[in-house]
Order: C-alpha cells, then sequence, then structure tokens
DNA sequence: ATTGAAAGGTGTTGGCC
DNA sequence: GGCCAACACCTTTCAAT
C-alpha cells in the first residue's frame, strides 16, 4: 500500500495544506478538503507511511536563536574526490551555525548558508570550519542583507 | 506576557524538540523535558503566542512534486533601488518553482534557489520570469548536484 | 509547577454503502 | 474507495493546591 501510492487531487491538497502550517487539525483538515474526519486521517497517514510527507518542522524566531547576521559562503574546492565531498557537507550542516549547503557547477563548488551572533562569529566560522580545510582553496563570503523562504512545494505539473 | 518573557533552558529545549519534529506530542515532549503535560503545554502555547515559535511546515518528497531538478541563479542587478528589489524577492518567493532568495552583498545580488521538473522548465523559468526582467543584468545558473539542510536552529550563545 | 477534571479532538477499527 | 459510529487515548484549559 506505500510503495505505488496513487495520489490523486485531494492528497496533493493535504500536503498542500500541511506544508503551509504543520500543525492543521485533521477535523480542519478535512473541512478544506471535503471528506470526513477519519477519511482525512487515514490518507495523512497513508502519505506518511508511503514517505510523501516525510517529516515536520516547527520554525523558530532567528533573533531568540543568538542568529543576528546571515552570510553565504561561495567556495572553490581543489580535488572534488566525491567521498571527502559528501563527507564534507555531511559535516558542515551539523554545525550549529550551517542552515544549509549545496554542492553545484559552475563558478563556485559549495554554496554555504549560514547564521551567526556577529562578524567576530563569523569569522571565527569562517577561519576555523573552512578556510582551515586543505581542499577549499577559496571562500567567498557574501553577507545576506533579506532571505526569504517559501515552504510550500506545489507540483510543478 | 508576550513581549519580555524570560526563557529558561527548558523552553530552549521545547523549541529544539519542535524543530527536529513538529508533529512531536505533548506527552512525549513533556517526558522529555521533565515537565507535566499542562505545564508543557503553557509554555508551548506562550512560546507560540510570543511569536519565539512562529510556524510549522511538514516536507514532502520532491519528486513527487515533479522537482526533479535542482538550481541556484547567481544573479546581478542594474540598480539597487530598494522598492524594486524588495517586490522582486516578494514575487519571485512566490513562483512555485522558487524555494529561497537571497539579496546578499558581493559578486552577486541576489541568490535563489529553484527547482524543476527538466532542463526546459528550468531554462523557461530563467528566462521568462528572470532574464527577462530590465533590471536583471546577468544570471549565472549553477546547478545543484545534492542539497542539504539543517531545520534545527540551535542557539549560537 | 502540579494535580485532577471537563470538554473536545484524534486515531483506529468494524460495519455499511 | 468513502462514510459513520464507537472507543480509548491525548490535548487543552481551568481551578485549586
Amino acid at each position: 500500500m506505500s510503495e505505488n501510492m496513487v495520489l490523486d487531487r485531494k492528497d496533493y491538497l493535504i500536503m498542500q495544506f500541511l506544508q503551509e502550517n504543520g500543525w492543521l487539525q485533521t477535523k480542519e483538515l478535512s473541512a478544506r478538503i471535503g471528506l470526513s474526519n477519519s477519511a482525512t486521517a487515514q490518507r495523512v497517514k497513508l502519505l506518511k507511511e508511503a514517505g510523501y510527507i516525510e517529516s515536520a518542522h516547527a520554525v523558530v524566531q532567528r533573533d531568540i536563536m543568538g542568529a543576528h547576521l546571515e552570510a553565504l559562503f561561495l567556495m572553490e574546492l581543489d580535488k572534488h574526490d566525491e567521498e571527502i565531498v559528501e563527507e564534507f557537507m555531511r559535516e558542515i550542516v551539523q554545525l550549529p551555525e550551517v542552515l544549509s549547503a549545496f554542492l553545484v557547477t559552475g563558478r563556485h563548488d559549495v554554496v554555504v548558508n549560514v547564521v551567526a551572533q556577529d562578524m567576530l562569529h563569523l569569522k571565527k566560522l569562517a577561519f576555523e570550519q573552512f578556510t582551515n580545510r586543505p581542499f577549499i582553496t577559496r571562500i567567498e563570503t557574501s553577507m545576506v542583507y533579506a532571505s526569504r523562504h517559501s515552504r510550500v512545494l506545489q507540483p510543478l505539473m
């Protein structure tokens, strides 16, 4: 029942509403999509079991966490040995300051989105966690004036 | 009660656990932090009312949404008139293909994280929504091989 | 902060259309 | 498949300690 589940419009609606608001209750959700409470709960359960709904996460205010500055590190790597790069990506995303990391083609090789308390913190982060590593040949730091995030991925078809 | 709330370690624990798993129930949460059910529910309610916990969002599998490709658009703008740029940021993050957008200092001016079904889709997106606009002077498209996201913002102090 | 109670929501299951 | 009813469990809010 989980692998080859066929999704209809109501399943996509459920996923859209739960992306917009992860705290939406079954009662409200069922009212919106026009199904009974139990039918809706069933679908949500199946969508989770099938892995189509992966997880949910609360979003907290940044300042309360001391994240007053945001930046992008645009980095170039020396050797693109897959193992090293994959391990590097896994490692950095564990750092409390790292929000996301992208392994990319083009002028840069890795783009990392970080937060920091202040410039001193950012400097220490850059030097002690990145400049540090021998396979990183260059880091360009772009300060972020403003960032916006869409938390809802809609069907593109 | 909402503005100048003093947060203790248990409040930070609550926020950490709810960032890791937005579906955590009060019962489980209270057991983890060592408080009674109702005390925990109270704290969560206050944290939400104070705006420290802003929202929650389910995360869905990308392929099911047809998002098979990911890219970064690294863009340079002609004139940095604040109104135009702010409006531009607001607009693009509404597009279904745009996951996030960063207004930054440095070599680039705006970095946009997008998804697309395929190369044709990506090309149309780039040309019809970005290259299009008169104030965008250059776009560099970096394909994303892999991306990782931390959904938990820890206190940096 | 805790306990206990009341009211309402949840999630599951079984019977039925 | 969806619906309904029923049941056990959990949540939320309140007052009292």
